[in-house]
DNA sequence: AACTGCTTCAACCGCTTCTGC
DNA sequence: CGCAGAAGCGGTTGAAGCAGT
């Protein structure tokens, strides 16, 4: 295939490994340990490279390897974490005792991503696949349009339709930061930051949707190269109608909005899971999407394990972080 | 039985990160 | 600090197995 092969340039051995080879292999490491793998082949007698055999013992011949299929905790454990980390196998694979990293990369590239797409989620944002028109297709039933069409006044209707474009856009944007994160990995992004800007423009009729300390300072010393000011100034206000569900109402917690009043729980393992019933109009998969833990958001490579790069202040004061930071 | 298309997963490759000097 | 070798990691491949015809 192109590629410049590592192991038969020596006349050592490639493909599958033979009963004969295995039992080689774990002989010498149970006697021995596997010390160097560039060293350990010679000394237990195999034709192959080290890398061949730290792969076929880490990957198929450990004692602690748990064969067999994934059960559906493996399976929402890998979910979550993989909405963390994204393809960051080997660290999903520290929380899942006796699974390989190949093993768990496999299962999501051969499972899990298709169950997601039936699903209409994104794999790799685990947000709902949105495209704009269909967020409004499905906010619009939301608001019962055409029942109040038929009985308000038109000054009502419009305040109406400008509530669920409103929402529509909203939704849409807060897409936009997730996605950014998501893809970002690293949080010191500019794209986080523009996303951020977007999401400070819309207003959110149930309060502050990102603490403003963090829009002034997202990325704790990134942001000095932008001149990142909030939009919030240029948007006119509108007073939204109490009765109606906002479909922000039904999303999982973000910053500050992390509260006993939330519509989502917090679970053991310091993820948050939607208090149910979640209403028939949504659709299911904003009910089904988990959030991250904020102890674990602390991914970048900036960060010092003890404060999470994006949620700094805000999570520090706030008993569920420190909750969550001791798991 | 034979063929085809699809799925699974062990193994490989090459790049990145770590470690020791 | 810089370098080289070792180890780790994630993307990809292809053989084997399975299901459908």
């Amino acid at each position: 295939m192109g590629r410049s092969p590592c192991c038969d340039e020596n006349g050592l051995r490639k493909g599958p490994w033979t009963p004969e080879e295995d039992k080689k292999l774990v002989k010498y490491i149970q006697k021995h340990g596997h010390g160097s793998w560039i060293t350990l082949p010679k000394l237990a007698g195999l034709n192959r490279c080290g890398k061949s055999c730290r792969l076929r013992w880490t990957n198929y011949l450990r004692p602690d390897i748990k064969r067999g299929k994934f059960s559906p905790e493996e399976e929402q454990i890998i979910l979550n974490l993989h909405s963390i980390h994204g393809n960051k196998w080997s660290r999903i694979a520290r929380h899942l005792p006796g699974r390989t990293d190949n093993e768990i990369k496999n299962f999501w590239n051969t499972q899990l991503k298709k169950k997601l797409i039936e699903m209409d989620i994104d794999p790799m944002t685990h947000c709902p696949r949105t495209d704009f028109l269909l967020t409004m297709a499905q906010l619009i039933p939301l608001a019962n349009l055409k029942e109040l069409m038929d009985r308000e006044p038109w000054e009502k209707q419009a305040i109406r339709l400008q509530e669920v474009i409103q929402s529509a856009k909203f939704q849409y944007i807060q897409y936009l930061v997730q996605s950014a994160m998501a893809m970002a990995g690293n949080s010191n992004n500019i794209a986080d930051i523009v996303a951020i800007n977007l999401l400070s423009s819309m207003p959110s009729p149930r309060g502050t949707l990102l603490n403003p300390s963090q829009l002034e300072n997202p990325t704790q010393g990134s942001l000095e190269l932008l001149d990142a000011q909030p939009l919030n100034d240029q948007i006119p206000h509108y007073t939204p109608s109490p009765d109606l569900p906002y479909p922000w109402d039904f999303m999982p917690p973000m910053g500050n909005e992390i509260n006993q009043d939330s519509n989502f729980t917090q679970l053991s393992h310091g993820d948050y899971t939607p208090k149910s019933p979640l209403p028939p109009s949504l659709p299911p998969t904003l009910g089904e999407r988990s959030i991250i833990n904020p102890a674990d958001a602390c991914s970048s490579s900036s960060c010092d394990g003890s404060t999470p790069p994006f949620w700094p202040d805000l999570f520090l004061d706030d008993p569920l972080f420190s909750q969550a930071s001791s798991i």
